[in-house]
DNA sequence: GCAAAAGTGTTCACTTTACACCCATGT
DNA sequence: ACATGGGTGTAAAGTGAACACTTTTGC
């Protein structure tokens, strides 16, 4: 075992750590899904955590937690926002830890984790069947769905979960899954259609057993251009 | 000129530093207000700037703003929040410094300012008159603000900002400014009364130069017990 | 032809908005 | 008596919720 390297960094106080840990969630035929990572690495070895890792002095917090992400899973290129900085003083059994708390939102087609390099330990889990976490992490990933459940309602995230080209049956499902109750097909039709920042396309479903259902995409700039008119989304 | 104290606290990563930033509204019969403090060391010298500094390692974020807060305004037992994390890589001229910033309200009744021993240097400022501020303190200021006009709305944090008991006109006002629009007097008293969540007292304003007007106070229990039944807030 | 999901309107209850006058008090 | 804000109701419009059948497609 080689000694550890010299200590080079000083400073007139004691510094906290900071992490960025970010909070993936995304969407199958059944329900909603966090990403988590098996940790190799004391402390909680073994046990199951949320991606993340240190944040580097030169790079911005959210620099840090795409790279964590990408490096630990493979995702990149996905919606992530800033949700909340945990600073407990145990947090972490080591020392001090402050944790800069994402959560992001992924499609599951065309984002595929094992294609990543380092990902071996990168796994899908239901919020309904996750295992015991490492750290805080059972609190962060907690307030990541409530804040997933507030937002979803009155600002046009949830496009983020669906593949570009969605029907209209998926986009209800979505709001089910994330709202936890069933909605009304004609209302929610009426609805969705009515705001307008959802585009017909030409297409529709494929390889499926029954009527095909019209494929739709989201107007992100109807939605823009409406947004700057005082329009209000709300689901 | 004493020379610098030893650096005894060394890492084996360069690490950024912490502080608490918080942004501290009240309102006045006027308008909304914020704390700033004047800054008598470099960098930005005789500047104003939000009330803040460094996070001990070994004290909470929550506590650091509140120990801040009370140092610098002499202001405690008030409403704090978390706001938001700033991380950018030059907000700080020195060396990186991330910031977690909060958001504060406190009625300007029973908080002054002025009783404080190291407070020569704090005052309030009109939103609409603020100086030109320290660092990056006027993204924090406005995230806030941001922060305070959606959540207003449909959570009933507005209460803090005005004295226990209180006029339903006060109360009108007081949304009438933060939202920065002009609500209708019967529409809303019959909006907030119907709401079950203020509670007539016995008593009237005094010393006003007409018919005087009944005093409410919020109902926290109530509200509590609301909430717990799905009841959602909203003005 | 049957299974499975797509697609489509109307009614009723409730909520939101607009609006104007008399009342109580202090000076 | 007058100036100032306090306090009150109603009607019209708009929004949200409940509800069931026909259509299309693959097997």
């Amino acid at each position: 075992m080689r000694s550890k390297p010299l200590k080079k960094f000083q400073y007139e106080y004691p510094r906290a750590a900071l992490t960025a840990d970010i909070v993936v969630f995304a969407l199958d035929e059944e329900d909603l899904k966090v990403m988590l990572i098996q940790r190799d690495l004391k402390p909680f070895q073994g046990q199951w955590a949320l991606p993340g890792g240190f944040v580097r002095v030169n790079e911005t917090l959210n620099d840090a937690a795409r790279r964590e992400l990408q490096e630990e899973t493979g995702l990149k290129d996905i919606f992530l926002e800033q949700l909340f900085t945990f600073g407990e003083l145990e947090r972490d059994p080591r020392e001090r830890v402050v944790s800069i708390a994402y959560f992001a939102l992924v499609t599951l087609e065309g984002h595929d984790v094992k294609a990543s390099t380092d990902a071996r330990n990168a796994a899908w889990f239901s919020l309904n069947e996750l295992p015991e976490l490492a750290f805080d992490h059972a609190a962060i990933l907690n307030a990541a769905y409530q804040r997933l459940r507030g937002k979803v309602r009155y600002q046009p995230i949830g496009f983020e979960l669906l593949p570009e080209k969605f029907t209209l049956s998926q986009l209800q499902h979505l709001y089910e899954v994330i709202l936890d109750r069933e909605l009304d097909k004609r209302n929610f039709r009426k609805k969705v259609l009515g705001m307008k920042i959802v585009q017909e396309t030409s297409e529709i479903e494929k390889d499926v057993a029954h009527r095909a259902a019209r494929l739709y995409r989201f107007d992100q700039e109807a939605y823009e251009r409406l947004s700057q008119q005082g329009y209000h989304f709300e689901i």
